[in-house]
DNA sequence: AAATATCTTAGAACCATTCTAAGATATTGA
DNA sequence: TCAATATCTTAGAATGGTTCTAAGATATTT
């Protein structure tokens, strides 16, 4: 986006996350947010950190990936046991999860509708509404 | 349901699975589905039968559920990483998890739809919907 | 620049789950 | 019924993703 300060996106992300601007954070920051919608685990973002020749520790990846989350810039999705994904898309959508392949698909939320939910249980708040869609790929 | 024989349903269940009566397999059918819709983890199967007296490992636990899942007696559910609950309801169906106490709740899959979903990815196809309804009681 | 707060790290610890391979149990077929 | 075969159970080790620890490094505040 901008060339000159290429640090300036993923500085102000740091800022509103009140979280210190390292050089891991701001590492992975762009990592993260400079390739459009992303679907990451733990180890594939210390695998490509390490590719880009940022050295970081897998603590600070699963650090850095909790405060994100924590601080709203990240979403995490589960839809396999031992596995926890990191989306980059924290808008309102759902996902397309090929099971053969471990790979999740956004799905954009706009155009759905769950529709006949009864009321959550007695005392509790609805807080997210998760809709996963398992397919597989026929070829196999 | 038949007091004279208590393992008539659990044998019949495992002849369905083409699996022996072992005496494992008997008593863990019977804490499974004697009492209704039901949503357990191994560990929690493991405790609840050595609490029944029913010896019984946690390789076994483990093995058990697998082949109940796959031979569609029950259902796996993930809805948060790093824990798997098998669920004995196998009908169609969705769940409220509620979130600071671990627990799944059924939602009958009879009154839900779910609409404006796209099409599956190229070559892919739809093996389930699952619909995770997260829910926070309010006292906290 | 000193004092303080926060961050990063390697490696150990953790925990749910799977694996191993050896003995036990169930089934089959004479 | 009994041996031969197939399947099952088990304790304990191994695995894999994640979290913890505590010590040194870096950023911020004064």
């Amino acid at each position: 986006m901008n060339n000159e300060r290429p640090y300036a996106e993923a500085l102000s992300r740091l800022r509103t996350a009140s979280l210190r601007p390292t050089r891991q954070r701001l590492a992975l920051c762009k990592l993260l947010f400079d390739a459009g919608d992303r679907h990451v685990t733990a180890e594939a973002l210390h695998s490509e950190a390490l590719a880009a020749d940022v050295r970081v520790s897998l603590a600070t990846i699963y650090n850095t990936l909790h405060q994100f989350t924590e601080a709203g810039l990240l979403r995490e999705v589960v839809v396999e046991s031992g596995k926890t994904y990191f989306d980059t898309n924290t808008s309102d959508h759902h996902h397309f999860y090929v099971e053969d392949e471990c790979r999740l698909v956004d799905i954009d939320g706009g155009q759905v509708k769950v529709q006949g939910l009864p009321d959550a249980p007695a005392g509790a708040e609805i807080s997210r509404v998760d809709v996963v869609v398992r397919v597989r790929s026929a070829g196999d």
